[in-house]
DNA sequence: TAACTTATAGTATATTTGACTACAAGTGTA
DNA sequence: TACACTTGTAGTCAAATATACTATAAGTTA
């Protein structure tokens, strides 16, 4: 019996030039207005038919798995040459109610400013929602999240990969509200602004922020060339 | 046509209640005599017959990708209640020549004193090697096991994972060798001593040494329950 | 001008690291 | 028995870091 290969989300039926039993999920996370965010897409057929998932798909034949992730946020988000990460693979027996299919999470942080949702994809079918706000998903994918969010905290504290979720040019102030959402607690300006500046990995670009309604704060970007030095030595972001 | 599933390592074909282009492979690691070691199998069939592979095999259609882990494990070693983890996906498109297999990585701390090949296995088929003396391995074998050895890294400052390594009662000399064994770097006895006693996760057996030719040093064991309670607000095992 | 908000500087103390020294408790050997 | 040798264990001290603040500067709004 030929099994056949829908679309975890859009219901589409997919063409033979795919794996058979391997999808990928990718979480995506935005940072705006002092909140994470995640991408979810409305699940097109099916009994699950409007409920919310994890966008995602099939992997070509002739394609890596990091690939076909990086094809897939493209088509979904127009967004190239985002930081993406593999998670890791979610594989039981049970999580896909059509056939035995295991998939491999991967998470990408990007700048909300850049992003749009492509066409083919309106606004009702790929919504942000707050981390604290997730409906129930399809299938595995609350796991997938949570799993996510442990990955990105973890991470977090080992590279300084939480630029990727701001604009490029940003304040201290801003910098700390990620590092407060993200690990969930609260933060000391003075000492954070001491400790990071310390790092030397902000470059000040002399710049102040413009129509804020209070004193403006001096703007930096990331120095992506001082990190690649330090990282040899081993970093730690503990807070 | 139908595609022949080969064992990667043993060369045997397998039935076809296992699934298709997925694999597992597994990275076993012990420690003795302060080296850290890691577990490879011979190749049995095909050109790259007798190299030295990492244990792996198929996933079974109704078990989940940890369980068939553990079964793996199961089969080669004997041991059961190890720990083992998921490292990630590899999915290079041309990584197996025989077709297109993704394999899901694991790795496996266990305690060497318990090991013994389990039957079928002979000691020339599968035999420990020392982390800084690994052949060239089949497919994409050594890449799996260089990113396993950079995940024991990050994960034993993260968790008292590396207890599993040693045997149940142990001095803090020979867990302080661990460190550096994994670590790669020197470290002071005297401050690795305040420094872990501090952390109330070792039991002090009231036991000490014996046959040694120098003072004996107390034992110890890791204390899984205060672990647990400290675990929940955070750990740093930074040195 | 006053009240308010956010940015930034500074300070004082507690805690942790890192590099040591010193010594204790065994074994093996002359 | 004396001594060298090895490994275990305790203690010291200065430097670095973390933590919890206070104070003040620089803007905005009313």
């Amino acid at each position: 019996m030929k099994k056949k290969l829908i679309n975890q989300e859009t219901g589409e039926l997919e063409s033979s030039s795919v794996m058979k039993s391997i999808t990928i999920d990718c979480v995506i996370f935005g940072f705006q207005n002092g909140s994470l965010e995640i991408l979810l897409v409305k699940h097109g057929r099916g009994i699950r038919k409007g409920d919310w998932g994890l966008p995602g798909g099939w992997i070509k034949k002739n394609e890596g798995i990091d690939e076909a992730a990086i094809r897939l946020l493209k088509e979904l988000t127009g967004l190239q040459n985002i930081f993406l990460e593999q998670l890791k693979a979610f594989g039981k027996p049970d999580r896909f109610p059509m056939g035995r299919v295991i998939t491999i999470g991967y998470y990408a942080l990007i700048n909300k400013e850049k992003y749009n949702i492509k066409a083919g994809f309106t606004a009702s079918e790929a919504v942000w929602f707050k981390i604290d706000k997730i409906p129930g998903l399809i299938y595995d994918h609350n796991e997938i999240l949570n799993f996510s969010i442990q990955q990105l905290r973890r991470r977090v504290k080992q590279a300084p990969i939480g630029f990727n979720l701001l604009p490029e040019k940003f304040t201290l102030l801003q910098l700390m509200k990620l590092y407060e959402e993200i690990l969930g607690i609260p933060m000391d300006k003075p000492n954070f602004r001491r400790k990071f500046l310390g790092m030397k990995l902000l470059i000040d670009l002399k710049e102040k922020q413009k129509d804020v309604s209070h004193r403006a704060a001096k703007l930096y970007r990331f120095d992506n060339n001082t990190y690649k030095k330090l990282t040899d030595k081993g970093f730690n972001f503990e807070f």
